[in-house]
RNA sequence: GGGGCCGUAGUUCAGUUGGCUAGAACGCCGGCCUGUCACGCCGGAGGUCGCGAGUUCGAGUCUCGUCGGCCCCGCCA
């Protein structure tokens, strides 16, 4: 059933306009549905751009016999003229609804089994089936429609560097493992059994290296892999926005990213303000509990240690004498909350583990009601008031404890506060800069320090001081860009003196040895004149889901894996040959 | 590694305290129909109840195990 050779497509379906009207058309789609009465068939023919009505009537000596046979999903050469509908057949649902096809020649060019679910209706399949036929899947409105708009981004952003005066330059896939950061995918080398490539986490170090190469300006759209279990929001390979400056200020940095972000957004018709809102790191923990705050709704963290000082309740007192804090939640106008609803609240912070409690204070009409103890008086309550600056109807919901965990727990509460009351404005799009995150955080079952950014993130000039004695207090020139809670990027200025780099793995535990192993050919370079340069990389995937309204990366790509690194289309990963493994110099346990 | 939800015609689902010869809608197949557009009307086919044990006179239903999908925690420099 090949394509008749004489027939070649003049018009993409869905774009068989007014303009046509008279002339002699041949489309070539998937037949979406047939509406058959008897002596006069209707199709909907349907390909990427939209779908067109195609008739076939017994004016026309075989067209009818075609059509009758047609089924959903086959695929149709079909030539004819296009009309006018009458003014009472037209259909406004469908860009081409007022015109039609009047079909003169329909060839089947491939028939089709009946699909495993509807291509033509929203009406959702099981996941599972979905990503079984993937092919099937891709070829319905919606992932048409997302996979278009991630093409139109992506062309948007390498016009942007392109104008901004960036180079595309392409980075290795097959690398070297690295100490640190997620668990590397390795490819096991023929040449050299018992050796493995890795695949890149991401180019940090190429990038480096472009920079100390003198490329200036660097950006590179590229594929990532991290072997670490899976999220809806994480996939074991994901698409970055990589972009490398050499002497940057934070301040050239976050205008490009802004301006970047400013561009994309508009693809969708969403208008981005500038320059983002910033926050420090600390500033973020302790007003949102969470280093990716999601600004569009208030609910701050408040602290309200103070009015506990002298608490007569010996849990709160105990809590500040062990360094803790205690801290809350003003959620205007829920003074009404009933007892169910407290108790659910509780619920869910007990549910964080961490063995946290949830206590609540009320001003209502009759004055101050709360959960604690009796002996916590109305003057300690009033305390709590006046450092929240509760209002009549105000429900107040407090948690004391370790810092870390207070603020863990309460920036979880916050958001689940958000989502149950409906308090987050749809439509608004709350991006923002955290800055200043720690250079290190203390592993306690490891008992050394680890990155908190990665290993090659400059400190800030001011606390270099306090590198070799007090590492957790170093602060780092890094900085992620968040939209409405979800992390979009990560970035920072590097390290680009070799002595600078060298202490920082001291610190890390990797001793000089080590560090010439593994990172010879970074210290090498960072010899040979690096100039200062910094970056960041954007999760692609993570900006076209929001841009696409999607809950799920595996929307916006075209073959994504299962929430278990599984590819259900094509049986990824699979067992492979005994010669294979041979010529790998690979042997398999058991 | 841990927790939760789910698995029944092609698809989405229903299936009472264990009594079922397992239903519905859509889809599919056949017939009728010249202005439909979720066309309509008439008829029909279609099931290893994810898989395996167990309890029971009897299991879609209860128990255990197992496989798979989704979500979350840990993890993701």
């Amino acid at each position: 059933m090949n394509s008749p050779a004489d027939l070649e497509r003049t018009c993409h379906c869905g774009l068989i306009k007014e303009g046509h009207v008279d002339q002699t058309v041949t489309v070539m789609g998937w037949v979406d549905r047939r509406r058959d009465l008897g002596s006069l068939i209707f199709l909907d023919l349907r390909d990427r751009e939209g779908i067109v009505q195609v008739v076939a009537d017994p004016e026309h000596a075989g067209t009818l016999a075609k059509a009758k046979e047609a089924r959903p999903e086959d695929v149709l050469a079909v030539t004819g003229k296009v009309v006018w509908r009458d003014k009472e057949t037209v259909n406004p649902e469908i860009p081409t609804g007022r015109v039609e096809i009047r079909a003169e020649r329909i060839e089947l060019l491939n028939a089709s089994e009946t699909p495993p679910f509807p291509i033509n209706s929203p009406a959702s399949a099981s996941e599972e089936t979905r990503l079984h036929y993937r092919f099937l899947d891709l070829r319905r409105e919606r992932l048409q429609r997302n996979l278009q708009l991630r093409h139109r981004a992506t062309m948007a952003i390498r016009n942007f560097f392109d104008k901004e005066g960036f180079l595309e330059i392409e980075t290795p896939f097959l690398t070297r493992s690295t100490p640190e950061g997620a668990r590397d995918y390795l490819v096991p080398s023929r040449l050299y059994p018992g050796q493995f490539y890795a695949l890149p986490q991401s180019p940090q170090l190429f990038k480096q290296l472009l920079m100390v190469a003198g490329f200036d300006r660097y950006f590179q759209i590229v594929r990532c892999f991290r072997d670490e279990d899976l999220r809806s929001d994480r996939q074991p390979e994901f698409t970055q926005i990589d972009l490398e400056i050499s002497f940057p200020k934070i301040e050239t940095i976050f205008k490009v990213v802004e301006r970047l972000l400013e561009r994309i957004f508009s693809l969708v018709e969403i208008s981005v303000s500038t320059p983002f809102p910033r926050l420090s790191y600390p500033e973020a923990i302790s007003q949102y509990g969470t280093d990716r705050p999601d600004i569009r709704y208030d609910l701050k963290l408040l602290d309200v240690s103070a009015a506990f000082s002298r608490s007569s309740f010996r849990v709160f007192r105990q809590i500040m004498e062990d360094g803790g804090l205690i801290k809350g939640i003003r959620v205007p106008g829920r003074a009404s909350f009933s007892r169910k609803q407290l108790d659910d609240l509780r619920g869910f912070v007990q549910d964080q583990g961490k063995g946290a409690d949830l206590s609540w204070i009320k001003v209502t009409t009759e004055g101050m009601k709360s959960s604690l103890p009796k002996a916590v008086g109305e003057k300690e309550l009033e305390a709590v008031r006046g450092s929240a600056q509760l209002e009549e109807n105000d429900l107040f919901l407090m948690l004391g404890g370790p810092q870390k965990i207070v603020h863990l727990i309460l920036g979880r509460l916050r958001e689940h506060l958000a989502l149950q009351e409906n308090l987050i404005p749809e439509k608004s799009h709350a991006f923002l800069w955290v800055y200043n995150f720690p250079l290190l955080e203390w592993d306690e079952q490891e008992k050394r320090y680890f990155a908190c950014s990665h290993p090659f993130t400059s400190p800030l000039d001011e606390d270099l001081d306090l590198l070799e004695s007090d590492p957790a207090r170093v602060r780092a020139k890094s900085y992620d860009v968040v939209l409405n809670g979800v992390e979009l990027g990560s970035g920072s200025i590097r390290i680009h003196q070799r002595e600078l780099q060298t202490r920082v793995f001291k610190v890390l535990g990797i001793e000089p040895e080590e560090a010439q192993a593994k990172f010879g050919f970074l210290l090498e370079a960072l010899g040979y004149g690096a100039p200062p340069h910094g970056g960041i990389a954007l999760g692609l995937d993570r900006i076209i889901m929001l841009l696409a309204g999607e809950r799920s990366l595996r929307d916006v790509i075209a073959f994504p894996k299962t929430a278990r690194a599984v590819d259900l289309m094509c049986g990824a990963p699979s067992t492979v040959s005994e010669k294979q493994l041979k010529e790998l110099g690979l042997k398999l346990e058991k």
